[in-house]
Formats: C-alpha cells, sequence, structure tokens
DNA sequence: TTTCGGGAAATGTTATAACAAGTCAAGACG
DNA sequence: CGTCTTGACTTGTTATAACATTTCCCGAAA
C-alpha cells in the first residue's frame, strides 16, 4: 500500500500545549483531523500507530493510549497485523457511556421531547433519596420522555440544592430537551451506578405513557457521583421495553 | 503504624512459574494470601504497593498491574495517600463480570440449585437463535433456577453443537448447578453483548416460576463470542425482579 | 495547649522500551 | 500453475521509570 496519506514532517498545531497530557491532546487532534478526512486513507484506514508517532513525535505507546477509547467508543476498530479502521456504523448505544437519554432517541430515528410534571424544590422524599444524596433537601424533576410525541418513559430526577439552584438559573427549554448532566455542568463526573429492573405501569403512569396498567417497564435508578465522591443527581426512570433496550457489550480488560 | 506484616525477604512460591505473566502470578497470590489472612495488618490494610513490590521482586507499576483488577472487583479499595484496604462488604454483583448466576444466589444468602426442563441438540429454534450463532442445528439447555428451592429465573442456553458435545461428556450435576462457562472449558471468552429488556410471565412460565401470569420479568440475552470472534453461548434467561437486579457500576476511565 | 507548616510516605498519572504474535504479499520451489 | 516459506509490517502485551498529588504525623511557634 504505502500510501503516506500526509507529508511526513507536517507539525501539528495543538500539540505541545500547556497543561493537559500529550496523549489527551493527540486523541483529540485526531477526532478532529479523522472528521475532516484527514490522517485516514480511502478504504477508512487509519495511519499506523508507528506513523502517528513520528508524526505528532511521541512514541507509540502513547498514540496507543491515545486511540484506545476512541476504539473503545466504538469510532475505530483495530485489527491485529492489519491496521486500524473507521468503523462504518458509529452509534452503538452502550450503557458505559451513561446514555444519554435524547442522543439515543434520536440515533433510533425518532425526534426527542419532554414534557416536565413536577420540578423545584421539595421536603417530601421517594425512599432511599435522602440517604443517597446525603442531603435534607432536594431539587426534583420529573418529566415524561417523548420519542416522535410518543410517551415511552417517565423520568424522576433528584439534585443536591445548589445544584437544583443552577438549573433554574438556566434556560428551561435545556432542561427540558436534554438530561441535566449530559453536556458539562462545570461538575466533573467520577462514576455511576445503575441498578436495573422491572416492574409494572401502575394507573396514574399508565395513562401517563398511553398504555394498559399492567404493562410491563423496564426501571433504572441511576446514581451519578462526582469527583469527591459527592453525589450529582439520582435519576429514577421508567422504560417501556418496546422503545428501550439497554445494550451492555463488553470486553475483557486485563485478565 | 510500620507493622512489617510478613518476613521480608521470604520469596513466594509460585511466582517466577513459567508462561504466565508475572502480574497475573501475583494477582492470584495476593487473592490467596489476603484469604488466608496474611499481607494485611489487623485494620485491613494491604502492605503497601513499594513492600509488595519488593517482596515480589518486581517493580510498583506490575504490583499496580496486579492489584487493579482486585480494586475493580470490589475487593480492595485504594486511597491516595493513605493506603490499599480490604473492603469490608465484598460482593458488588455487576455485570461487567460475566455475572455467574450461582456466586450471584450464594453471595445473598441463599443457597442455588436448578432444574433441567430440556437438554439436547435441536433443529427447531427460537427467533434469531441460528443467525447469532451461525450455525444450522444448537445444543440447548432450558432450565428452571432455583434459590434454596424457590424458582427464581428461566434460563434457556444454545450452544454450538461441539461445544454442545462437550457438555455432554461432563457430569450432568456440574451443568445442572452452575453456569457453563463460569469455569473455564478451554475457551478463551473475548467478549460479551448483552440486552437488557422487560416482560410478562406467560402462563406456562408463570406457573414454573410459581407467580401469577401478568407478573414482571426482567428478561436479559447474552451473546458470548470467543477470541476469535465465533460465538460460545447464546443465552436468554427471564427473572423475577424482586431476587434478582443488576448492578452496573463504572467509573470513567482515561478520559 | 493549639495552630501551622514541613516532610515522609502513600497512591495517581504520564510516557517509554522491548518483545510477542498475527497478517499478507512476494518470491522460491515443486 | 499451485503451494510453501520467508520476512516486513502491524497491532497486542508486559514491565519499567519518573514525576504529581494527597495524606497525615510531628515538631516548632504562638
Amino acid at each position: 500500500m504505502k500510501s503516506s496519506l500526509i507529508a511526513a514532517n507536517a507539525r501539528h498545531q495543538s500539540v505541545a500545549e500547556g497543561g493537559t497530557p500529550l496523549h489527551i491532546q493527540i486523541r483529540e487532534s485526531i477526532r478532529r483531523q479523522v472528521k475532516k478526512g484527514e490522517l485516514i486513507d480511502a478504504d477508512g484506514r487509519l495511519m499506523t500507530e508507528a506513523e502517528l508517532g513520528r508524526y505528532f513525535g511521541v512514541s507509540r505507546i502513547t498514540i496507543r493510549n491515545a486511540i484506545s477509547p476512541l476504539v473503545h467508543e466504538g469510532m475505530f476498530a483495530r485489527s491485529r497485523g492489519r491496521g486500524t479502521f473507521l468503523r462504518s456504523n458509529q452509534p452503538e448505544n452502550w450503557v458505559g457511556r451513561l446514555m444519554g437519554f435524547s442522543e439515543t432517541i434520536r440515533d433510533a430515528g425518532y425526534e426527542a421531547g419532554a414534557k416536565v410534571l413536577q420540578q423545584g424544590m421539595t421536603n417530601r422524599h421517594d425512599v432511599g433519596v435522602k440517604e443517597k444524596l446525603q442531603e435534607r433537601a432536594v431539587w426534583q424533576l420529573k418529566r415524561l420522555r417523548l420519542a416522535d410525541d410518543t410517551p415511552i418513559a417517565i423520568e424522576h430526577a433528584f439534585y443536591p440544592p445548589d445544584v437544583g439552584l443552577e438549573l433554574e438559573k438556566r434556560e428551561l427549554i435545556k432542561i427540558i430537551m436534554y438530561s441535566v448532566l449530559e453536556d458539562d455542568l462545570g461538575h466533573e463526573i467520577a462514576e455511576a451506578k445503575q441498578t436495573i429492573g422491572a416492574g409494572l405501569t401502575d394507573a396514574t403512569s399508565a395513562k401517563l405513557l398511553g398504555v394498559k396498567p399492567g404493562a410491563p417497564l423496564l426501571t433504572i435508578e441511576r446514581l451519578t457521583l462526582g469527583k469527591d465522591g459527592r453525589a450529582l443527581e439520582l435519576l429514577r426512570a421508567s422504560y417501556l421495553p418496546e422503545f428501550f433496550r439497554l445494550s451492555i457489550s463488553l470486553t475483557r480488560r486485563a485478565t
């Protein structure tokens, strides 16, 4: 093959910048350039790790560390002895990436929407909310989630007061449409715990979702923790299983 | 503190062994010894990484690589600047580790059991089985799963013919009791894809599980792939949500 | 006695080298 | 013409060094 996709000793702009680690700068650089069609040949084959190493002026392992998360996200697929290739079908809605709701819905070809059912500070808690957030009072947001105007899920989210107040200052439309922690809010998300179960619709939720009472529901509870171990969001959601399935794909790491 | 838990230059037996990598040998050695109460002090504090490095005669990073999966499993908790500690409440049934059924049940304090409902080669397939296993005929095993004699799940597993034949040669009791791929069967598991949903019991399954028809079920489909990409097992299971919840816990890796 | 700050000790992060193993095509050989 | 072998090229794995950051005790100063 020997394609020489790019003039060999072109120096890239954003590397050799301050603070942030090399492999992260390089990762974002690769992401950007590949989106513009650079660094890959016509077959979607990425420059080899060694070439990229020379190109960015770092060792192959650093390139490897830069690319690995992109492979993990599903952007590239690696093939030993052959090379690294851009994947044709990107999305792969997988639980690991904290599953953005609207993103998922859009991927499936629907238009995402939402209707606010409740919102604001509250002292009355559902079971376990107080303990899990470790707060006396919480800010809550209960929404009906829509796909092309069809209700498909009920989401009830709880936040610590300060995060809640921040949320109130933001435009309501954004809050309504998107998962709150989806786009960065300044908090660093360190960990998330999800618990998945099954349940039935009661009279109220059946009416909201437009199904018969007793229809099955996929229930998810997600607790998002910040870097300091502080709880940032407690999300309890019930999904109609016809529209929503979780897909978990995992590769065994370091045996 | 300065406890010097073990004579410093005692050499450990199973390290410096053939084939398997150092960090794996060391990991298993640590697992064994800690279970016997060695390498940790009275407070559950593990020897520091540097000490372990000297003890096993490798670099600190290798020790780190050995311990990391144990931390990931929930056996230890690391605390920067303080040390590494044995966790009090071990289990953490989490999806990532391919969830062994009986292990999970035992952790919850029940005794795991099973009753075989169907077994053997078949040409009649449920939808999708043929495509996913990429075989014409498959070997199937349908079991009712018990916890202390209470039915809690129905598992229907499909295998490629050759794997099925291997299974028939094994003692039936093992097949009945344990998840087949749980203990190593010689196949290297490279990847697993799980899809999670919700459903309802029909008349047959309700009778088997001892609940009313229309009770909610947590449904899981798991496709296990070998290192060469070949499908090794297709598992379809329905669990009673009272007994079975999935817990997903994930830490954001390499930002 | 209390407070403050320095430093030792511990884990966290980043970058690297050297070797292992798979892929594929060119060329030797029947 | 087909088959086998060799070797260059590529990703996979293992082990390492060096530095960053956090914790916490202990001693000096108020």
